[in-house]
DNA sequence: TACCTCTTGACTTTTACTGACTTTGGTGTA
DNA sequence: TACACCAAAGTCAGTAAAAGTCAAGAGGTA
């Protein structure tokens, strides 16, 4: 198993035990705890826990310094009404994966909306499209199917 | 014997194998144990295990990589793989919603994938694309969808 | 022959991981 | 207060480990 697996694993079981959806540790102990370089916390933190995957990072350096990753629950269709807002003319197929599956686990939408929007979007679908059009298009088949998820 | 055909086997064998009708590979190891170059493959996968023929594939790149193929349909006579095969290369708007109308109809699928379905493919959408691809871009979209209804 | 399937290898892109160096914050002391 | 020092976290460039792409050629087959 990946080390970045086994530290987001770690990140989302303290998540999941905490009551109020906040995790908090201490980097240099964190990283010993699982035997990986401190700088590999930063690495899983910005490739995993973005806003976009639903997650703000709050962090202090110093004696006592701590980071924080607060996961962020949207609700209700403001939030979809923004996020269609927020895919503007295009997307890349990473950042639209990402996204569908943070409306997915924010409730916005269920599992089964989820993978035909996956499969709407998927690389045989895109294939199909000549290259510079792909993002735009992307964009269009998602904000579409989105728009009726309100 | 070719090598493709030897893969192809290979692939076969691990899927039968797995409880799940899943196989995960490591490529660069995998083409070693056959003894072909690692592209190979991709060949074989894009040729032969294809969501037409019934497999979905996943992967990632990167240290810890991995190929995943995963077998959706292992009864190609069911109604829904008919249908998809039906659609062929190309389908115009108003024989997509008819096709999608008839599977809401018969019960093949809810009202909420139907939804998504003509959400994918709607007029906004196409209107984005040149006028000579929007039908073979119905149909690719239209068969990924249909094919996690499996 | 003409066409299609196969096969390869060079090159690209993505992801993971580390370590050296930088920046920031806290604490103790003259 | 000012400064030195320590204890954190942040940054970044470099390396390695995968999978993806594509053009070119080989080999069968109608």
């Amino acid at each position: 198993m990946r080390l970045s697996d086994l530290i987001t694993e770690r990140i989302l079981e303290l998540l999941d035990e905490s009551d109020d959806s906040i995790a908090e540790i201490q980097r240099n102990e964190f990283a010993n705890g699982i035997g990986c370089a401190p700088s590999q916390i930063n690495y899983v933190l910005s490739s995993r826990f973005t806003p976009e995957h639903g997650f703000i990072i709050e962090s202090r350096r110093g004696g006592g310094g701590y980071i924080k990753i607060k996961r962020v629950v949207l609700d209700g269709s403001s939030a979809i009404m923004h996020i269609i807002n927020s895919i503007g003319d295009g997307i890349d197929a990473m950042s639209a994966r990402i996204l569908i599956e943070n409306c997915y686990g924010s409730g916005l939408i269920d599992k089964q909306s989820a993978r035909l929007m996956d499969a709407a979007i998927s690389k045989n679908v895109m294939h199909a499209l000549p290259p510079e059009i792909r993002a735009s298009a992307r964009a269009s088949i998602l904000k579409e199917m989105l728009l009726i998820q309100l």
